[in-house]
DNA sequence: TAGATCCTAATTTTT
DNA sequence: TTAGGATCTA
């Protein structure tokens, strides 16, 4: 016991031995950018667990499931996969769930009920707005969601939101009284669906925990010792459920970084973290200043700069490593040059250094900036991946499976019935689905009862459109029955099968058609890994503990929530992140670590962001987002600010951002303030395409202009053979033709049936290209077509195309 | 019913 | 600029 109690202390620093060794009562660990945050938090529990204390008394909270699995994971490793399994590890949500799904009809919800995703809730909201008759141009669905949900993080019920006057009038004077409204419609059609979104669970959880003492008694009594990570991003909700649950043995422990508190726009306060010793007078203080990622540099700039916010705990971190380069700035006219000199910068390092790409980032504040820098790194033959939105489950097809999903879990989602119940067309059309809706409205039921209402015909519903509706019902309910007894993998086929979304996709030949073949396979098929990883789960178990058992059936209800609670990154991650430049947001790359990051639009009103510059408390969060941006880097840091950028199709020239003055200039290789003011004496000067040219080699070089200085600190590019004006003669998908190629009085189109594959066409648009492939029957024939132009391909509708054989 | 056309709005995002 | 949506039309 006592050796394995030293191996957890093994390699730890005294701070962090200190945080790990202080077991009892509340403990707040501030734990700076790269001081081994993740390591304590697991050595923490690993040490419990030595202890003695039951691994199932142990709750450890996190935001991300990635997290959750890497701490797990961790602990495996240090006491053994048994006892680490057996610790309440997981999101606030997925542990909430369990919570909730035990206490489900006191809180009036079917326990088996399901989980809205963000997309599922907007379009619950923009029924909602529909129903009320209201304008979805004032009453923005999205809008809608975040006020409401904000006053869900804060505790405001539908009931209290409508009866505090300060929501109210704040509500009135940006005219839009009826949010009450749609919220109180939005709670109750969730409750009639069965369904709860994001923040139901840990509002549903406080009222669980407020309302039913026994609730509260029954669950707090389970656990010794309650953890949480990334503690300064928690909201109200989450902040008082954690209060509650520690209530009779205040062993909290909470693990942040109040300078990364970046959230705070969808309802993070970082008055937790900085409140908690007021809350816990008796709270041990642990600091974790020793960084161990990045060099002097980089954490001295940081520090430099996070000094400036006036809301903070004091710290002061410091690098352990060497003291490194000083941080770049590159300066550029536009965003393209940018993102030229950023890529040249990264192959310069790639020569250099022998770095990898995999070592780079590039971050951004907003996501449109990656699309100057991606069309750079692809006209160098970079590879990159760029993280960001749910890219997968946002496909239309993968939406549609997974509503399929869905309604057969629970034919009462009403959002999914709609996604789905004519498609594949069925006949089903919009004013059917109005008389249904009205219907359900009126009786009071979901589409799905509705469908087996005697009264459909008072509705105007025919009754050959009732015949329609009540097989697609019959269908689901037929799937409905197996979810119980049928493996996830078996039903999600049949439910392809059977839905007929699956053939409809096959029989769809064109090339978008197959892509989305191949996503419904993949969702199917990320069905059928889910579940071999539950097998594996549950082997490793029974033979951690020695008992054979039988292998429980792994339901499709279980598949759909795990899935619900996945985040993008998760998902991400299993595609190949083998050696590409990562391109993502500052805010996504929380977390994260690189040698070499680019941080790219260091300008005032990108960043800090123009919406921001109110407040001072805004300010300090953009700054906060700034020191995570600084504190990714490991070996070196370039800020990029442009001169000139086109935003929302507009030319913006804004100074660079008052952060770069904000970080100490000892810190930095070429500070602004030292620079020679380019053009002289305000004068700003226009970015024209011909000052930037590339040579033989592909690299940019800065063109000689009058109004620039001799030698640029930052264009350290020789300033050899510059020939070729780049941007004009590379054609590109932005640089598109918008007009015709040809005169369109004398251009005579062929008839669609003169065309080969293989042959040489030319296009009124789209200029000479060669057809690839020809697909589908007769009237819809639609041609791949390589444009000369073009890097992709195109599908054609040969029906509309304007296009000839080639002329020669 | 799908493609074409028009219009509008445009930080950041986990669960 | 451009993406997403709503609306129009073959």
């Amino acid at each position: 016991m006592e050796n394995n109690a030293d191996a957890i202390f093994e390699g730890l620093n005294s701070e962090q031995r200190n945080a790990v060794a202080c077991l009892e009562g509340p403990v707040l660990i501030i734990a700076g950018a790269g001081s081994g945050k993740t390591r304590v938090l697991t050595s923490r529990v690993a040490y419990l667990l030595e202890k003695g204390f039951d691994p199932s008394s142990i709750l450890c909270l996190t935001f991300t499931k990635k997290a959750a699995t890497e701490m797990k994971e961790r602990i495996s490793l240090m006491v053994g996969e048994r006892r680490a399994r057996r610790v309440w590890m997981g999101t606030f949500h997925s542990v909430f769930i369990r919570f909730l799904r035990e206490y489900a009809e006191k809180l009036g919800y079917p326990s088996s009920f399901t989980i809205y995703d963000t997309s599922d809730s907007v379009s619950a909201i923009k029924s909602c707005v529909k129903e009320l008759q209201l304008d979805d141009k004032i009453y923005k669905p999205k809008e809608v969601l975040a006020r409401i949900s904000m006053a869900k993080n804060n505790l405001i019920t539908d009931q209290v939101y409508r009866n505090r006057s300060e929501i109210t009038i704040e509500d009135s004077h940006s005219r839009k009284p009826r949010i009450c409204d749609i919220y109180s419609l939005y709670v109750k059609k969730c409750r009639q669906n069965g369904v709860m979104d994001f923040d139901d669970i840990l509002l549903n959880m406080n009222i669980l925990l407020r309302d039913f003492p026994e609730a509260l008694e029954s669950i707090s009594a389970r656990f010794t010792h309650i953890l949480v990570d990334e503690y300064q991003d928690t909201n109200f909700s989450q902040y008082l459920i954690i209060k509650k649950l520690s209530m009779h043995h205040r062993n909290i422990c909470v693990v942040g970084d109040d300078s990364q508190s970046i959230y705070a726009f969808r309802g993070a306060k970082i008055e937790n973290i900085l409140n908690f010793r007021k809350d816990y007078p008796e709270a041990r203080l642990f600091k974790l200043e020793r960084n161990y990622r990045s060099t002097g540099n980089i954490v001295n700039a940081a520090n430099s700069l996070i000094d400036k916010n006036k809301n903070r705990l004091p710290k002061e971190c410091y690098s352990v490593g060497e003291e490194g380069d000083k941080i770049k700035l590159i300066k550029s006219y536009n965003e393209q040059e940018e993102a030229v000199l950023i890529t040249s910068g990264i192959l310069d390092t790639v020569r250099k250094e022998s770095a990898r790409y995999q070592d780079f980032a590039i971050l951004y504040r907003t996501n449109a900036q990656s699309r100057a820098l991606e069309e750079a790194l692809r006209k160098r033959n970079i590879p990159y991946m760029i993280y960001s939105g749910n890219s997968f489950f946002d496909r239309a097809e993968v939406k549609d499976l997974m509503a399929y999903f869905k309604l057969v879990v629970n034919p009462n989602d009403d959002e999914s019935f709609k996604r789905v119940v004519n498609k594949p067309t069925r006949g089903i059309g919009g004013t059917s689905e109005d008389a249904l809706a009205l219907a359900a409205r009126t009786l009071g039921c979901t589409l799905f009862r509705a469908v087996y209402s005697e009264r459909l015909l008072e509705f105007g519903l025919k009754s050959a459109a009732i015949t329609k509706l009540r097989a697609f019902t019959d269908m689901i309910d037929r799937l409905s029955r197996l979810v119980v007894t049928t493996d996830a993998e078996t039903l999600a086929k049949r439910i392809a099968d059977d839905s007929g979304l699956y053939r409809f996709y096959r029989e769809d030949n064109s090339i978008e058609g197959q892509a989305r073949t191949a996503n419904i396979e993949e969702l199917v098929s990320s069905v059928a890994s889910y579940i071999q990883d539950r097998k594996a789960e549950f082997e490793a178990e029974q033979e951690a503990e020695g008992s054979t058992g039988e292998m429980p059936v792994i339901r499709l209800d279980e598949f759909l929530e795990n899935i619900s609670l996945l985040s993008n990154i998760d998902i991400e991650d299993e595609e190949d992140t083998n050696n590409k430049v990562s391109l993502m947001t500052v805010h996504s790359s929380k977390g994260l670590e690189f040698p070499y990051v680019y941080v790219s639009g260091m300008e005032e009103n990108l960043f800090p962001s123009g919406g921001s510059l109110a407040s001072s408390s805004d300010i300090e969060e953009e700054r906060r987002l700034f020191y995570v941006a600084i504190t990714r880097a490991g070996r070196k840091l370039s800020l990029s600010f442009a001169d000139s950028r086109m935003r929302n199709g507009k030319t913006e020239n804004n100074s660079p951002s008052r952060f770069i003055r904000e970080i100490d200039s000892r810190y930095i290789e070429n500070p602004l303030d030292e620079q020679r003011v380019f053009g002289g004496g305000g004068q700003t000067f226009g970015f024209s395409r011909n000052t930037t040219s590339y040579g033989q080699s592909g690299r940019p070089v800065r063109m000689p202009r009058q109004t620039q200085p001799q030698q640029s600190q930052y264009g350290s590019r020789p300033s050899s053979a510059a020939t070729r004006p780049s941007v004009q003669t590379r054609p590109s998908a932005s640089a598109a033709p918008q007009g015709n190629r040809y005169n369109e009085a004398t251009f005579n189109a062929a008839p669609m049936s003169s065309f080969t594959i293989g042959q040489r066409i030319e296009h009124l648009r789209f200029g000479p290209g060669m057809i690839l492939d020809l697909s589908g029957r007769v009237p819809d024939v639609k041609a791949k077509i390589r444009f000369d132009d073009f890097p992709e391909p195109k599908i054609i509708l040969l029906k509309y195309a304007k296009m000839r054989a080639e002329q020669k």
